[in-house]
DNA sequence: TCTGGGGTCCTAAAGCAC
DNA sequence: TCTGGTGCTTTAGGACCC
């Protein structure tokens, strides 16, 4: 999908179309996730920080992102795509490889034009947005068509073509060289893919290491064999936080810890998941970034033992001088069954013995696991009862003037912009921010529905 | 207003078993 | 018993991707 977050909002709301619009975290330390077409031409591209993009960009639109939107139009585009095929893969909410030979396109360049040019004109029809569509023999090259493909576009690679295409073209092209891969090639005299390719295995390998640099030399080669895989396991599940200002007590450090974990947990158990190793990760206000990790006897997924470990863990890291950014994350995945559940009822029986036994020889001292934990949830965030948060970009109901989308709030207002995917252009109007006429309201479907 | 969040994979070191 | 090699697991870090 083409600028996915910024089309989605463009499509929604008729005001921003052919406006710069870009979609990101709008805290001190935001990125931008996503720019639309027209913000881009103000140098203004994903990760790059939100403050920047302001210098660049100051009139346009910045939203928050609405992922249950995207997921919503995600989920619509890969129904097509199973339509095409079986093999899918998915690699993020706007992408994914479909491997046409399982679905039994024929593999001439005819077929797989026509089945390019029916998906995007599918895409658009269903979901409102603009896709680009890549075809080639391998899923590097459908990757690297696609991006040429873009935006609103679909390109074929012709097979034996493959290599002359690649041999100009920077060596950032290859799936898997990023920044340091690259400086480093660059520093060895190899900027293109063609150098690569000249350099020889060897001496890729020397430079980047056996794996690394034998598979870049296959991809320089355009030999990719990786095949399309429908369902991959998840193998990790992570929750993270970067704190508007760094954070230098170590009570709310810990806090913060005991909150990400909880987090953690429910999505783990969301997935129906357990998991044996915790790890905790820790940005300092230097952006040193350090993690330690405990592996346990056995996967949990209770909250209380993911809590305490992560605690356990912070106790080994120097937070003097700041931090930035806290996370939890559990992996070494097994899957939620009856097996765990029993090992896990063993095991704290075991537990539980071992400690009643302790503390019957020695009733002393230890304190290690002697504290009760905190009730669930309990003080953790207890918003403010009157200060409702107005998003930026959020849909809104106001009982008399129908739906919109909150343009901006501050200073005890919300602007609110008066329209629908299907309106024209809408009015603006202001409210307190409590007002009682308005509350949060439900994306609406970018394409009417009506049949 | 310098640098998000959620992942994956690779490497290297260290500890341990054999 | 000492030593060496090997291979697995755990831990930490880094690069990369969207």
């Amino acid at each position: 999908m083409d600028a996915f977050y910024a089309s989605a909002e463009q499509a929604a709301k008729p005001s921003l179309r052919g406006k710069a619009v870009i979609v990101g975290g709008l805290g001190p330390r935001g990125v931008v996730a996503t720019a639309s077409y027209e913000a881009r031409k103000f140098g203004v591209h994903s990760a790059m920080p939100m403050g920047q993009a302001r210098r660049l960009a100051p009139h346009a639109a910045y939203l928050v992102p609405r992922f249950g939107l995207y997921r919503d139009i995600s989920e619509q585009v890969m129904a097509l795509l199973r339509e095409l095929s079986p093999l899918v893969e998915p690699l993020s909410l706007d992408e994914a490889f479909v491997d046409l030979e399982a679905g039994g396109v024929a593999s001439d360049t005819a077929s797989a034009l026509a089945v390019g040019e029916k998906l995007r004109a599918d895409i658009r029809a269903v979901t409102g947005l603009t896709g680009s569509v890549g075809l080639a023999a391998s899923k590097m090259l459908a990757k690297i068509a696609s991006e040429e493909a873009k935006p609103d576009g679909l390109r074929l690679i012709e097979p034996g073509t493959e290599r002359e295409l690649l041999a100009d073209k920077s060596v950032r092209i290859l799936p898997g060289v990023g920044p340091a891969t690259g400086d480093h090639l660059r520093r060895a005299g190899i900027t293109t893919v063609g150098d690569i390719a000249e350099a020889g295995q060897d001496e890729l390998v020397r430079l980047l290491g056996k794996a690394h640099g034998g598979h870049l030399y296959a991809m320089a080669l355009a030999v990719d064999e990786r095949p399309v895989v429908a369902e991959r396991e998840t193998k990790s599940v992570s929750v993270e936080d970067t704190f508007d200002v760094d954070i230098h007590d170590r009570v709310r450090v810990r806090l913060e810890v005991d909150r990400l974990a909880e987090r953690c947990v429910q999505r783990l158990r969301a997935g129906g998941h357990s998991g044996r190793t915790v790890v905790l990760k820790v940005r300092r206000y230097d952006f040193s970034t350090l993690t330690r990790s405990e592996t346990l006897r056995g996967p949990t997924d209770d909250p209380a033992v993911v809590r305490e470990a992560a605690a356990r863990l912070l106790e080994s890291v120097d937070t003097t001088g700041g931090v930035r950014l806290l996370g939890v994350g559990v992996s070494g995945l097994a899957d939620y069954t009856q097996e765990d559940l029993f090992a896990q009822a063993q095991a704290a029986e075991a537990e539980a013995k071992a400690l009643a036994a302790g503390e019957a020889e020695a009733e002393s001292g230890d304190t290690e696991g002697a504290e009760t934990p905190p009730p669930a949830g309990a003080e953790a965030a207890e918003p403010a009862p009157a200060e409702r948060r107005w998003y930026a970009g959020h849909d809104v109901r106001h009982a008399v003037h129908g739906p919109g989308w909150v343009q901006g709030s501050g200073l005890g207002r919300v602007t609110v912009r008066f329209e629908t995917p299907g309106s024209a252009p809408g009015r603006v109007k202001t409210f307190r921010v409590d007002d009682p006429e308005l509350e949060p309201g439900e994306p609406l479907p970018l394409v009417a529905s009506g049949e």
